[in-house]
RNA sequence: UGCCCUGUAGCUCAGUGGUAGAGCAGGUGACUGUUAAUCACUUGGUCGUUGGUUCGAAUCCAACCGGGGCAGCCA
C-alpha cells in the first residue's frame, strides 16, 4: 500500500476506509488514553490530524513520536469531530519511521527567518518555506507554459562561458589550474592558455548573447537557468547565484518587447494565484496584508509606461526631497524608482528609452541620437524586476558602439556575425526569477526564496 | 564596498553600573476531542570573543567575530 498525499485526501468528497499517509510530525497533543498528531507530508500547506487511540497498533511504542519525527499512519479518513479541519484520520496503526529527539531545532512556534536561514536544510519543513518552495516550483512551471503556449523554444545557453560579457560586473572565474602553482606567462601573469578550456572562462552572467543567436534561427526563444554575479552586493534583493528568464524575439521591436514583458508578468501571476491559492493565503494573511490587493491590482490594470525623459520630469516636478538629485542623463536611483512605482503610479511601471551613455553596447540606438531602445519594468516593493531592450541589428552601428565601450570585435566575432548574415530587428529582456517570486509572495529577502542562497561570504549547504 | 542597528537559556526576548530573568521548547505528573492544547512542578547560562574603564561590567569604551537593514552595482 503506497502513501497517499495529504493534498489529495484534504480534497476528498467522502470518508475513506483505508488510507495511508507518511510524513513528518508537526505537533503532538496528548490526552490520557489517546493522542493527536499533526502530520505534514509537504504536498500542501495543511497538515493532517491523526487521532491515535490506545487500541491502535503501535500505540504502546509511540513515545518517540514527537515533533520532527517521520511516521506512517494507516487508518480511516473520517469527518473531524473537532474544529479547524474537515477531515482527520482515525488511526488503525501508527509507526515511527525516523525519530527526532529534543535537539530538533524546529519548534511549534514562530521562528525568525534569520534563524531559519542558519538551518536551511530543515526550513522547508516549516509552513512558510514549504509554501515558498511549492510556489517557486509552480511559478517555474507557469513560466515554461507561458512561453510554450506562445511557441517559444526553450534554449539551454552555456553556464561556462568565455565572454566577459557586456563589460558588466565581476565574474566568477572557472579554472582547474592549481592555485598554489599556476602556469605563468613571460610577464608573470597566469597563463590561461594552459587552463582546462585553453582560455579564461567564467560562470555566465547572462545567456542573452547566445540567446540572440538562437532567436536568429528559431525565431522566438527563451532561456531559464542559473546566473552568476560576483559583485559584492549586500542587499535583500541580490544573490550571487540566481535564476533568470531571458526571452529573445526575432523581428521584434521595443514596443512588442514591452508588451511581452507585461503580459508575461500578468500571466504567471494569474496562474500562480489559481494553482497556489492555499499557499498564497499564508502570505496574504501573515506576511503582507496588502499583497492580495496588490496582485489583483496588477492583473486588472495595464502597466504604466513612461519614457525615461518623462520619468525624470515627473520626479523633478513632484516636489519630493530625494537624497540623490534627479537629472537627465543620470541613472535613476532606487529611491526614484520606488517613488515612481510605489507613490506616483502605485502600480508596475515600464520606463523606456534611456540615455545611451547609461546602457550597454548591444542596445539599439534611437533616432534622436541620445537614447537607446531600453526598458525596465519596476514593481512596488522590489524595484527593477525586468531589464530589456531592442538590440542593435545594424552592423556599422554595433561596431561603433563596441568601439566606444572598449569591447573587442575579435572576441565577439560570432555575435557580430549575426549582423552580417540575415540580420533583423530583435528584442528581449531578462527577468529575475527570485524577484518575481518575491513580488508574488511578498517575501522581503531574496535569501528566503532560494533553497540555498549564495551571497558574498556564504555558501554553506 | 560604505553607513546604521544588533549579539543574554535550544528558540523569542526583558534586564542599561550593584548576587542572571520570563514565555515557549525539553523533563516529570495531571487531563476522554485537542488545534502554537491546558494545568502543576522542573532541568537549563563562562550574558559573541579579547582587551580596557571601574571598588564592582550583561550594562560604559575599543577592536575583532557573527547576524540584520539601507545604499551602490543589477535581475
Amino acid at each position: 500500500m503506497t502513501r497517499q498525499l495529504i493534498a489529495d485526501l484534504m480534497k476528498s468528497e467522502t470518508g475513506l476506509d483505508s488510507v495511508v499517509i507518511q510524513g513528518w510530525v508537526r505537533t503532538r497533543r496528548d490526552s490520557k488514553t489517546f493522542f493527536f498528531l499533526e502530520i505534514n507530508d509537504g504536498s500542501c500547506l495543511k497538515s493532517m490530524q491523526a487521532v491515535v487511540n490506545e487500541d491502535a497498533a503501535g500505540y504502546a511504542d509511540s513515545k518517540g513520536i514527537a515533533t520532527g519525527a517521520s511516521v506512517t499512519v494507516k487508518g480511516r479518513l473520517v469527518a473531524s469531530q473537532g474544529k479547524g479541519q474537515k477531515w482527520e484520520i482515525q488511526a488503525d496503526s501508527v509507526e515511527l519511521v525516523g525519530s527526532a529527539d529534543e535537539t530538533f531545532p524546529l519548534q511549534k512556534k514562530r521562528h525568525s527567518n534569520e534563524y531559519l536561514r542558519e538551518i536551511a536544510h530543515l526550513r522547508p519543513r516549516t509552513n512558510f518555506y514549504g509554501a515558498v518552495f511549492r510556489i517557486r516550483s509552480k511559478l517555474a512551471f507557469a513560466i515554461h507554459r507561458f512561453f510554450n503556449d506562445r511557441q517559444f523554444f526553450y534554449v539551454h545557453t552555456p553556464i561556462v562561458t568565455a565572454s566577459d560579457c557586456e563589460g558588466a560586473g565581476e565574474l566568477f572565474r572557472v579554472s582547474t589550474l592549481d592555485p598554489k602553482n599556476p602556469p605563468l606567462g613571460e610577464g608573470g601573469e597566469i597563463d590561461s592558455s594552459k587552463d582546462f578550456f585553453g582560455r579564461s572562462t567564467y560562470l555566465t552572467v547572462s545567456g542573452q548573447l547566445e540567446g540572440e543567436t538562437y532567436a536568429s534561427a528559431l525565431g522566438n526563444i527563451y532561456t531559464f537557468g542559473p546566473t552568476f554575479r560576483a559583485e559584492n552586493s549586500n542587499t535583500s534583493r541580490h544573490a550571487s547565484e540566481f535564476w533568470m528568464i531571458e526571452p529573445e524575439m526575432a523581428f521584434c521591436d521595443l514596443a512588442a518587447d514591452m508588451d511581452l514583458a507585461e503580459e508575461f508578468v500578468k500571466s504567471v501571476i494569474k496562474e500562480v494565484m489559481e494553482s497556489c491559492a492555499d499557499d498564497l493565503e499564508l502570505f496574504f494573511n501573515f506576511i503582507d496584508k496588502e499583497l492580495r490587493q496588490r496582485l489583483e491590482f496588477v492583473l486588472s490594470r495595464p502597466f504604466q509606461r513612461v519614457t525615461y525623459t518623462e520619468a525624470v520630469e515627473i520626479l523633478q516636478a513632484c516636489g519630493k526631497k530625494f537624497e540623490n538629485k534627479v537629472e537627465w542623463g543620470v541613472n535613476l536611483q532606487s529611491e526614484h524608482e520606488r517613488y515612481l512605482t510605489e507613490e506616483h503610479f502605485k502600480s508596475p511601471v515600464t520606463v523606456y528609452d534611456y540615455p545611451k551613455e547609461l546602457k550597454p553596447f548591444y542596445m539599439r540606438a534611437n533616432d534622436d541620437g541620445k537614447t537607446v531602445a531600453a526598458m525596465d519594468v519596476l514593481v512596488p516593493g522590489i524595484g527593477e524586476i525586468v531589464g530589456g531592450s531592442q538590440r542593435e541589428e545594424r552592423l556599422e552601428l554595433l561596431l561603433e558602439n563596441m568601439k566606444k565601450h572598449g569591447i573587442s570585435e575579435k572576441d565577439y566575432w560570432w555575435y557580430v556575425d549575426l549582423r552580417r548574415y540575415g540580420s533583423m530587428p530583435h528584442a528581449g529582456f531578462g527577468l529575475g526569477f527570485e524577484r518575481l517570486l518575491m513580488f508574488i509572495t511578498g517575501v522581503g529577502n531574496i535569501r528566503d526564496v532560494i533553497p540555498y542562497p549564495r551571497v558574498p561570504g556564504h555558501a554553506e549547504f
